[in-house]
DNA sequence: TCGGAAATCAAGACCC
DNA sequence: GGGTCTTGATTTCCGA
């Protein structure tokens, strides 16, 4: 069985760059990703210090994205009737 | 290293017991979750063949699902207020 | 553009009772494979007290899943050379 | 019992204000990082057309996560040890 | 029937 | 340490 390292020097070149670009892609985006995750933190604890119960704050939060998605949902569903009817 | 056999061999006797009274459980109620699943399946046949659209179907039921998901969150939301009213 | 609303009016009676009637046999059927993942995840959290490795236990079921499966693919290819003797 | 409403109204305009603030900046961060998430699905999916196993590309990764961390870890342990020195 | 997309689920990280 | 959030893996589902 080839080892994980033949299969790399097994690759050309441009499969090897092709592979270091993507994945310097990926944790480019990760660690955007990891940053953001770090303001939102802050904005809740500055919340905090404001007086506002951060647990109800979540809560509030996240019933708005689902309430976002229901109507997202609903257009969708709106959408396949619409198809259905064309059909 | 010990073998995966090894460790059986070296249970004791209740524990294989045990063992085997578990796999056995958890593999009646896969075999009634299959069951379901495609009982399920069977539902939505008979509703193409009743003329109804399948994927629109689907989508509706999905989202009464969401609504009544909803639902129960916004109950918790209101708990948190009423537990946070008593601080 | 009719409105969701106004095709369900237009539906005859009959057809909204025959979809009325789908979409509760839906819901139940899915209530209950609901009911049977919880009780598969509380076997797992038991067998867990009891010390196994649910992570290896699953592992170990799905294997015997696969096996099954392929007894019965090797069955059914069996029973489709009996039948060919017949011919 | 006072309702959610009457909760939000007893609010000074400018506490009803600040939340606003906030809830609509944590909006903002989280959709910003739900984008993010949503590039690097794709950067994975060009990464599969491309040959890849999309499954060992990101235990890979999380690899080099950990490394990563481990690395920061031992870098803090040293700027520790020579602060000590300093003592 | 296959492959991709999405839902589901448990494990791990992380904050309180 | 309890609970929530996130991630990673598995399973499921649909369309081609």
């Amino acid at each position: 069985m080839m080892s994980e390292q033949d299969r790399v020097d097994s690759m050309g070149d441009a499969t090897r760059e092709k592979l270091r670009q993507f994945i310097a892609r990926v944790e480019r985006l990760e660690a955007e990703k990891a940053e953001l995750a770090t303001d939102i933190r802050e904005v809740y604890s500055e919340m905090k210090s404001f007086g506002f119960d951060t647990k109800v704050m979540r809560k509030l939060i996240s019933l708005r994205k689902q309430d976002e998605n229901e109507r997202a949902e609903q257009e969708a569903l709106l959408d396949l009737y619409m198809g259905a009817l064309n059909d």
